[in-house]
DNA sequence: CAGATCTCAGCTTCACTGACATGT
DNA sequence: CACATGTCAGTGGAGCTGAGATCT
């Protein structure tokens, strides 16, 4: 086994430093939600739902970067278990603004508890100091990759 | 712990936002990735090569978070297209060390300029010494998700 | 024997593209 | 008309589990 390198351009590091940790991220979280049947764009889409309630396919797809038609069939199967509602007719348009159930907002606490063990992990060893700048720091980040 | 600001919990923020940046990030990436008909997966594995010269399939399933079986089917593409070399005997035990070839190389050259792209997408906006606070925290949080 | 590795095979599942109706 | 939305349908491919052989 061998170590880390060093003497790399700090621009191009910390992309790669934020694409490693994303996949390992990712493994972990899907490691921890599989057991509650929950993927990543759905523990997203109820996280976004009890965000901003009401939010309708299109947006929520957006949120959660996925087509609006793979959105689409995540919320039917949502919508069959009891997680969420849509009303059956558009208040306007074709536009169904969709709901958190009772339900829904208990399965998305278990999620919550299960990802917060992922969140410990990965702040063991950060002082509150050095998680108060990587909290500004990943905003802007994530400000920059969704604008466009 | 200390937390508690305008009644947000600054642990489980800096996860959320860490999540939110890890899908921005990968969605990002999938985009620029795609036209040149490579996975994330693919070219974590080209980079890890790159880093790492002689990694066996498990090694690199291991550090690209994804099983054995599926790494030795990338690899089989990947050396089907002369991407990678493997020797046909195994020097010692079963292990086949994994080398680029020149073409391996290019390719992952070609990507890495694509990646950068967003990289600098997500970085505009920060200034060096945020930049470099980012770095560190990051580096703190792989590390910390990886040991288990 | 345990433990790790490589690899073949079958399978699941998530998200994708295409297409169409409907609404502003 | 352009444009966005919801939805049905078919497709694809990435990753998984299972199983077997080989090597230390």
């Amino acid at each position: 086994m061998s170590q880390d390198e060093a003497g790399v351009d700090l621009n191009t590091s910390l992309g790669y430093l934020l694409k490693e940790a994303s996949v390992a991220l990712r493994s972990a979280m899907e490691e921890v939600l599989r057991p509650l049947g929950m993927t990543i764009t759905h523990y997203s889409c109820l996280e976004l739902l009890a965000q901003r309630p009401g939010l309708s396919n299109s947006e929520l797809a957006r949120g959660t970067f996925v087509t609006r038609q793979s959105m689409n069939v995540l919320l039917q199967s949502l919508e069959r278990d009891g997680f969420v509602t849509r009303p059956a007719e558009a208040p306007v348009g074709k536009v169904l603004p969709t709901q958190l159930t009772a339900s829904g907002r208990r399965s998305l606490e278990k999620a919550t508890v299960a990802v917060r063990s992922v969140e410990e992990r990965m702040l063991s060893g950060m002082s509150d100091a050095e998680r108060a700048v990587a909290f500004v720091a990943l905003s802007s980040m994530i400000h920059s990759l969704k604008d466009r």
